[in-house]
DNA sequence: CGTTGGATTGGCT
DNA sequence: GCCAATCCAACGC
């Protein structure tokens, strides 16, 4: 399996909207402490601008959303609804607040160690969804701000980037605010792309 | 200081 | 389809 060479810091230093997709059939490789290596292949992103209303960072830094705001190409993870950890790229220039969401991948290497840690056998819902994605990789609350441009533990290869024809986009997922913009992008056709549903134009997700 | 609700998931009706 | 789980940042008083 390709993974190529790590993706350097000038890919993240970009408009989310512009590295999602350009994220698609990358790899992203996880290293454990015992010395396993987990390594997926991206097929479902979102992108968060600065002016946009469903971001952590559009009311400005706060502890929470601090990595957000600074360098591109670092990892910004946080808890959601008490439970589940969601992973990020921060993209876009220093001292602005912006990321993509990673929300689905498909496993490449050590599927017997990410079956383990999701207690679950279907490959297909391994990682198909944020929640399960940072489950899966051991990613956690410990790992917000890691750089991924030139951290050991967790880094992105170049992979196989897909070409646009192969790429899909939605509303995203989950969002109430902000619901309009067309800012998910997926590998069309994959299995391993979560189940989750885009927002409506012009109504929210829940009610 | 008390309340609210969320970039979700899995289990149950 | 519905809803509980479980934390905590954000916000109102």
């Amino acid at each position: 399996m390709r993974l190529g060479p790590r993706l350097a810091r000038g890919f993240f230093a970009r408009p989310a909207t512009e590295v999602a997709p350009e994220l698609l059939g990358r790899v992203m490789v996880r290293r454990l402490p015992g010395g396993d290596r987990l390594a997926v292949r991206l097929v479902e992103v979102e992108a968060y601008e600065p002016d946009d209303p469903a971001s952590h960072a559009f009311k400005g830094p706060t502890p929470r959303n601090l990595v957000m705001f600074g360098p591109p190409g670092r990892m910004y993870v946080y808890l959601t609804y008490g439970i589940h950890f969601c992973a990020n790229v921060v993209t876009g220039i220093d001292g602005v607040g912006s990321a993509v969401l990673l929300r689905a991948a498909e496993p490449l290497e050590g599927l017997e160690a990410i079956r383990r840690r999701r207690g679950l056998e279907d490959v297909q819902r391994l990682c198909s969804g944020p929640g399960r994605l940072t489950q899966a990789l051991d990613i956690e609350r410990r790992d917000n701000g890691l750089d991924l441009v030139l951290g050991r533990d967790v880094f992105l290869t170049a992979g196989r980037p897909l070409s646009p024809s192969r790429r899909s986009r939605t509303t995203r997922v989950g969002v109430n605010v902000g619901a309009d913009r067309r800012w998910r992008w997926f590998e069309r056709g994959s299995p391993f792309v979560s189940p989750g549903r885009p927002s409506v134009s012009g109504k929210p997700v829940k009610g």
